[in-house]
Formats: structure tokens, C-alpha cells, sequence
DNA sequence: CTTACCGCCTGTCGGC
DNA sequence: TGCCGACAGGCGGTAA
């Protein structure tokens, strides 16, 4: 499931394959992702030189000289560089040909992300309703308390409500309440400042972690298939049930919230 | 405004 | 061993 961390990763991978060049041709092999991919694409992104790779919460915005390409791997999705040799694969949607030779490629199995392209994408519904990105300076300790107050919701719930801070997954929400100590089930209108400065210190270290981790994939990232980097460390709560905590020994608690797995230790997150 | 829940998909897993 | 139902999970949409 690629959280922040992998579509950064891709982000970073895909970029010195794709800037500057030009896209010669487009072809939709399945549109039926979240939402249908539009039948004007192709007509979009033919011909359109590929200026910039950036990314926004998870999604990957691919800037071009008269629009924007944006994509969302979902739970399964993943966007590499390929040469046109490999022939493609029953779950591969969609191959955008390069000026370059190679081939720009998304895959999806589960059909959970979903491609668009837009004129001006900073107006695009799915962007402008984002909350800040959680490794800027506007994610801060401040902003994350008073928009608590008043929260009935659980702090897990709420830290993984993009509205508050974008890019917080089920994985990553899981790991930072556990290295803050916090209890996911603590309703997040009481939670107090200091508390909430230790859980945005550890959301912002897990995630740089994890980018930096995932950076040391980025040498074989074409035609890579492998998993990011940062796999190599596991996870100290999230798929830990029964396991020993790392800390304390008790075996991890695993209960479901809002419909998600939750893992955490009922000794270390109060 | 909030909160709770739905549904899109297919690979994987547990039970029989 | 093989079949089949349950389930996972990001996240926008919608109902209450």
C-alpha cells in the first residue's frame, strides 16, 4: 500500500526519467479506475512536454507545458519506468511512450487509484480541499491542537483525516501514536499541546525516515519491481499482533477503528 | 459544521 | 488439495 513515503519515493524515481522529455503517444488499456479515466486524455498529453514532477498529499502531479497530469496509486497502484520491451500485463491500465524511448507505466490490480489531468490543477476539487503537508512548516503543534478542540473523534481517526494533514496513513498513524505514546483511541478535543508537540515530532521524523530509507531504492528504480527501502525496517506496532512490544514486552493489541486495523500497546500509549 | 458508514476492486488467507 | 467466503484498505461521497 503505497503510503507518503513510497509515492515520494516514486516521485523522485520517475523524475530524471521524465523531465524534459516529450510524450509521443498515450494508451489506455483499462479506464476503469476510481473514477473513469477521461477519453480526452491521451488527446491532452499527446505532444506535451513534461516539465515538472511534484507531489501533493499522494498524489503524483506530473506538470506539462499546457496542464497536469494527476495520479493516485491507491492501495496497489505503482507508476515506473519501463522499456518498451517488456511487454505489458494484464493489470497494466496505462503506458505513456516518452520521447526518450521508454515508457512511463502504471499498474493497478486493485483499481483503487485513479488518473486525471487537469488545466489547472491547483483548482482541481481533489487538491484544493487537502490539508498542509505534513513535512512542512505548516504542520505544526499550534494548528493541530486547535483544530482538536472541540473533536469528539479518536486522535487516530483524526490524524488520518486529510483535511487535518494530508499523506498520514493507517501504517504511519499506527507507528507515530506509538512512538508518541499516545493512545489511538484518545478522543483528539483532549489531547493536550504538549502531547500533540510529541506526535508531530514523531509523524515528521517516521516519514523522513521512511523517504530517506526509501531513497536507497532509487538506483535500481527502473524497471524495478523491488520494494522501497525503507521495507527493510519493519514496523514496531502495525502488523504486530500478539507480538512482544519493542519496548515493554506486552503483547500488541490489535482492535479496529473507523473500519481500520489499529495496533498499540496498552502499556506504553495512554 | 461533525461523524459514521459505504463502496470501489482483486489478491490473499482461513476454514472446511 | 481445492473451493469459497471474508477481508483488507485510501479516501471521496453521502446521509444523518
Amino acid at each position: 500500500m503505497p503510503e507518503l513515503p513510497e509515492v515520494e519515493t516514486t516521485c523522485r524515481g520517475i523524475r530524471p526519467h521524465i523531465e524534459q522529455t516529450q510524450i509521443t503517444n498515450v494508451t489506455v488499456r483499462q479506464p476503469k479506475l476510481r473514477w473513469p479515466i477521461t477519453p480526452s486524455l491521451k488527446k491532452h498529453l499527446k505532444n506535451q512536454t513534461i516539465t515538472g514532477v511534484r507531489r501533493r498529499a499522494k498524489y503524483i502531479l506530473i506538470d506539462t507545458s499546457n496542464g497536469t497530469l494527476m495520479v493516485h496509486l491507491g492501495m496497489t497502484g505503482t507508476l515506473s519506468i519501463v522499456s518498451p520491451s517488456i511487454p505489458a500485463s494484464f493489470h497494466d491500465h496505462v503506458d505513456i511512450a516518452l520521447s526518450s524511448g521508454e515508457l512511463l507505466r502504471y499498474r493497478d490490480p486493485r483499481r483503487f487509484g485513479s488518473i486525471h489531468w487537469s488545466k489547472n490543477i491547483e483548482c482541481h476539487a481533489l487538491i484544493t480541499h487537502l490539508g498542509p503537508e505534513p513535512l512542512s512548516t505548516e504542520f505544526t503543534p499550534d494548528t493541530l491542537y486547535l483544530k482538536s478542540r472541540q473533536r469528539k473523534t479518536s486522535v487516530k481517526q483524526f490524524i488520518m483525516d486529510g483535511k487535518i494533514v494530508v499523506g498520514v496513513g493507517n501504517i504511519y498513524a499506527n507507528e507515530a501514536l506509538f512512538k508518541a505514546g499516545i493512545h489511538p483511541k484518545r478522543q483528539a478535543g483532549k489531547i493536550s499541546l504538549k502531547r500533540y508537540e510529541h506526535l508531530v515530532e514523531q509523524i515528521k521524523t517516521t516519514l523522513s525516515e521512511a523517504i530517506e530509507a526509501g531513497g536507497s531504492t532509487l538506483n535500481d528504480f527502473y524497471n524495478s519491481d523491488g520494494k522501497p527501502g525503507y521495507f527493510q525496517f519493519s514496523h514496531l506496532v502495525y502488523d504486530k499482533a500478539n507480538k512482544p512490544c519493542p519496548v515493554c514486552k506486552k503483547p500488541i493489541t490489535c482492535t479496529k477503528l473507523g473500519q481500520r486495523a489499529t495496533y498499540f500497546c496498552t502499556v506504553c500509549q495512554k
